[in-house]
DNA sequence: ACTAAGTCGTGAAACCGTTCACGATGTGAA
DNA sequence: TTCACATCGTGAACGGTTTCACGACTTAGT
């Protein structure tokens, strides 16, 4: 069983993304500082990263691209492909639906859920939008295990159980609250005011210092 | 010249949130291990954070509400309001303006910028879409220095440039994909499909491990 | 007035992630 | 073949963040 931390998973998914693109250039072989300099990171966090997944380059070719990709496939995707739940198709739901239309071999949103009756059976970004009473039938009959979690934040926390008991072990979460789940569940949340409010800070940070520094 | 990193920036958005709600619930003081609680981190952490801006309790009250709020805006909010740009009205795009709208009193989207002449003119989410020859002129006029950028991943890397030229510091990117900027800009990119990638990832070793447990 | 209980503020320790530094390795040129 | 070079892999050092541990303080109850 591979051991790697959130931020190693996080940078795999993200050199992964840049070796599809090289392989789709032709590029054979990369080196630990060309994905560095992508990334804006260093090249020995990128040889570090590998080395956590076990694989190996050539001191004078770098690494091959299709084998790593292939590698880093290994550790990141489930095999047949990893089946979503999106739940809570409000305006933001949508936009996410809509992204993720066809555009990852391996990642699917596989259905979508809204405790709007007004929705139900509407078909929306290539799904038809399911009661939250199909939740358990649907999440089994898939083999969903990761849910979007995109409901206003009055409802999050019912919701959140609703998913649990259905199966769900992995959250990603856009409601702004902290949610109270399980020892066993692992959830992400992206709070966007939250990260606006501290981009915002930082430029003001910066404009002041511009200022004191002149 | 208060100095405190990005983490701690973040969590004092987020005790805001709680206290703004408390305060609304006329709860008069809080303990920081009733902080702690609901954002399940620890208590000494939210007494480092306080520390950070310079705020203290007192040993049998905890902290004041409505002081502590404002001991927080001071930090965190600029004066007469934050007024943020949003650039490429796509679907997210829409769906983050429809989330702002009119949510947080010191936090505002105050334009909308499109590349596309069809949307400009258009009236979306209370806001009139403007071309992005108008940037300049409406981020100026405005006192706008944070921009909200959701625009395709191909246009993103031009596109900042010329938010950047127009006098905006702090960028908060939803495009999938490392941006160049100079030193003085501050960056932070949302990546939804790496994040999705990470919680599925653990969701599925949780799973694995439950296996192996048993 | 004194004691017990609980919280605050913070120096020091622990922890985690990143970077440094360097030996090992493979390649191309002379 | 041998040397020069560039990169890889990784133990050790570093730096930032979190947590521990404890003295200081305040209040309530006797």
């Amino acid at each position: 069983m591979l051991s790697a931390s959130a931020k190693t998973v996080a940078r795999l998914s993200l050199y992964r993304r840049i070796l599809t693109d090289c392989a789709a250039r032709g590029v054979r072989s990369i080196y630990s500082h060309e994905l560095a300099q992508t990334l804006q990171i260093t090249a020995t966090q990128v040889r570090r990263d590998l080395m956590v997944v076990g694989f190996s380059g050539s001191p004078n070719k770098g690494y091959d691209v299709e084998a790593l990709l292939g590698s880093i496939s290994t550790v990141l995707d489930r095999a047949g492909g990893e089946q979503v739940a999106l739940v809570g198709v409000g305006n933001l739901g949508r936009a996410i639906l809509s992204y993720f239309q066809g555009r990852y071999a391996n990642l699917n949103v596989a259905a979508a859920f809204d405790q709007d009756p007004a929705l139900h059976g509407r078909l929306i970004h290539g799904l038809t939008i399911q009661p939250m009473t199909k939740l358990s039938e649907v999440v089994a009959a898939n083999g969903i295990y990761t849910a979007i979690l995109t409901v206003p934040a009055s409802e999050a926390q019912r919701v959140v159980e609703e998913l649990i008991r259905a199966g769900i072990r992995g959250i990603l979460n856009f409601a702004p609250l902290t949610l109270r789940v399980p020892e066993h569940i692992y959830i992400r949340t992206v709070d966007i005011a939250m990260k606006l409010e501290t981009v915002a800070f930082f430029a003001r940070q910066d404009a002041a210092r511009e200022v004191y520094e002149a």
